[in-house]
DNA sequence: CTGCCGCCCGACCGATCGGTCGGAGGGAAC
DNA sequence: GTTCCCTCCGACCGATCGGTCGGGCGGCAG
């Protein structure tokens, strides 16, 4: 414990992230992650006490690297629209360049792992970076909203449709490379994917006058 | 094999989707669907020759019945957005009535499994189908754009945002809950998940006249 | 030098995994 | 009755699971 920079650590941690994002924690086994990074299955639990506290840490790990391009948006003095904006070129850039990002954060929003969360101290941490970013954000979209900057919606429902469409486009992998006909990740699609999505949310977004509500029935 | 309706094919069917939509694949045994069933787990394979096989069923299972919805509707003598419409309604039915399907969607469209679809002849239907189901979507957004109904953009970029609209919300679960502050599959916040979702497409998609483009290239 | 400590490993543990096998039970055909 | 087939099950298989244990190795303090 006394080198906090221990390569293996953080070795294990990357390794692990590539393996989870992509199988998913029950998927990929305590062996797989030693082999890939190079080690003995004991040795991961030298660093990790268990197999949930490994999976545990990978996934702070990504929430803190979310969460690090966050605060410094909602800190900007600037509007909603404009805020909304940059959050997601930021979203998208690291959601492009850790590709293991996108698939482990959606793990995270909608897996119900046969652990629970609140019964590991690692867990807790997991859960209260994952509540400040939606509150984060949630706050953002509802404070554009109330000063008529943008148009009045449900701001949940908002962040709900904001998330399926950052994170979503780019876990989905094969069937979104198939669908777009290309690659995800090459610096043209990641550019496009940021137009598309502002642009949407530009659009679905921005401040009307006052109408007769349209398009809405069940 | 004589009884098409075998009940116990059915019921096994159908607590695997429950079972592998909480956990996925690697995180539910045989045993466990046995046990949900009623059955041994040798009776398991009498009616699927594997694991993957039952998986295979069960996803095939989900994506027909989202096929079923998708048909009538991309038949429609109607309009590109009218279409949406009706189809952002249908699918949030069934993400609705069938509390699984959101989740098994998710996992069909991002995760990547330990087995390839394409050994498998289920596989392939599963292919078949999922690849079905996009295309449609895509050629009914398509149309509405080359015509002007719909703001030019680009179609596979809108669908995976659709995507992420509908699958995500519903798969979000406890998640999803803590943030709109109540439960997702009440009729009311059903109600509500569609107005929203077709208020927002409706916007972000809304035909508008020439005007210097934002976010098209390629 | 000796002793300690962080890091790593091979061997091993009980439990569970997916899957097989031989046979029990029961209804329909004859 | 007998035979056949469909459905189901308990017992069992080798492999792999997460996790433990004792010890080997190397650097650093005394």
């Amino acid at each position: 414990m006394s080198d906090v920079n221990s390569s293996s650590r953080d070795k294990i941690l990357e390794v692990a992230e590539a393996l989870y994002a992509r199988r998913g924690f029950a998927g990929v086994g305590m062996r797989e992650v030693a082999d890939a990074a190079g080690l003995g299955k004991s040795s991961l639990f030298h660093h990790f006490r268990s197999k949930v506290q490994l999976y545990l840490a990978v996934l702070e790990r990504v929430l803190g690297r979310i969460e690090e391009r966050l605060q410094p948006i909602l800190a900007l003095q600037v509007g909603a629209a404009e805020k909304l904006d940059r959050w997601i070129d930021a979203v998208i850039d690291e959601l492009a360049e850790q590709p293991a990002t996108a698939r482990m954060l959606l793990r995270a929003l909608f897996e119900e792992e046969e652990f629970e969360t609140g019964n590991w101290p690692e867990g807790q941490a997991v859960d209260r970076r994952l509540a400040a970013v939606l509150e984060g954000i949630t706050r953002m979209i509802a404070i554009g909203m109330r000063n008529g900057e943008l148009r009045t919606a449900s701001a949940p429902h908002v962040v709900q449709t904001l998330i399926g469409a950052t994170i979503f486009h780019f876990a989905s992998g094969e069937i979104g490379e198939g669908l777009l006909g290309g690659p995800l990740l090459s610096a043209e699609a990641v550019r496009e994917r940021k137009a598309e999505t502002k642009a949407f949310f530009h659009y679905g977004l921005a401040a009307r006058p006052a109408q007769s509500g349209e398009g809405e029935k069940s």
